[in-house]
DNA sequence: TGGGCAAATTTGGGCGTCAATGGAATCTTC
DNA sequence: GAAGATTCCATTGACGCCCAAATTTGCCCA
């Protein structure tokens, strides 16, 4: 079984602001009925997964310089913007005014995958991210060629895999 | 057994949205029952194999810097604009929503081996792109015989079409 | 070399189960 | 008792699994 979450889908909300957990991204949670959330830094959108997305965040901090502007901060926001929400017994959960305001979320939610976590975004807003994310991943890896070589000279296989 | 994905074929999309894997590709891919694809960056197509395919864009990203914008963006990409796919008793998938926009495929999927994985393509688009992959590893290959002056080693081509 | 049979592959459907969604009923909290 | 939350149940449509028909491919033998 996959142990990450992969995938994006985009799921209603309903009149009672609850939303259906894609139901390939539950079996990764680990069926606790518990959810973590934490606001993106740089996006508006909300990180969520299991208790590991937390933890995960503390190793982040200690790797950091505790007495520098940068270590305030994000303990601040990673103690402060997070959240753990329950997840009912047909693996829906109840939005949050906080998530609601970080993300512009209203009658959709965008559900993405990013591997050991997933991403909640406002379905519009995920859909313009992702394209910019597209095109500059697509700049990064030609100007990588440029250093490497050629598109088509460069496309050997190798057996293994 | 060959242990690479060659060759291409054209197979039809039934009313239920279902294509069969050329069946050559179905030992490659290990009888998992599943299948991993990823949107190409710079192409109308889809890239898809077993596992190894997202893995090796996850040992990519392992080398890089987890707080850079280029890490960001890459796992952002490789991670949303993946799936996986259940392979039925027949060696089926279902087409997503998200495959179909990416690639503009309808009724009809081209199937191109790549060595270590495979693309889907919208038929036409397919040819209109290997048209064009010849004509400029041909001119390349002039390029090159240019600068050297030798000739060019056995470089065999595909039988293709 | 060609015909024809056998096997494998591709394609088409039926149907039960599960996921996504909507809503009612029961609880909790203040 | 009111507002919000949790549990339970119903509906609809998508998907998984099974089996069958139609093609295609491979192989044997004359």
């Amino acid at each position: 079984m996959m142990d990450r979450f992969l995938s994006n889908a985009i799921n209603k909300v309903d009149k009672k602001g609850r939303v259906s957990i894609p139901a390939s991204f539950r079996p990764v949670l680990g069926d606790q009925g518990r959810l973590y959330t934490l606001a993106a830094i740089d996006q508006p959108a909300i990180e969520a997964g299991g208790p590991q997305l937390v933890e995960r965040g503390e190793q982040q901090l200690a790797q950091m310089d505790p007495f520098s502007t940068e270590y305030e901060l994000y303990s601040f926001v990673l103690h402060g913007d997070s959240d753990h929400l329950n997840v009912d017994g047909e693996g829906r959960i109840i939005l949050t005014d906080n998530i609601r305001e970080h993300t512009g979320i209203d009658d959709k939610v965008a559900f993405v995958g990013r591997g050991y976590f997933f991403q909640m975004w406002e379905p519009e807003r995920f859909k313009a991210y992702r394209e910019e994310a597209r095109e500059k991943v697509a700049e990064m890896r030609r100007n990588r060629q440029a250093m490497t070589g050629g598109k088509f000279s460069a496309d050997k296989e190798q057996g293994g895999g």
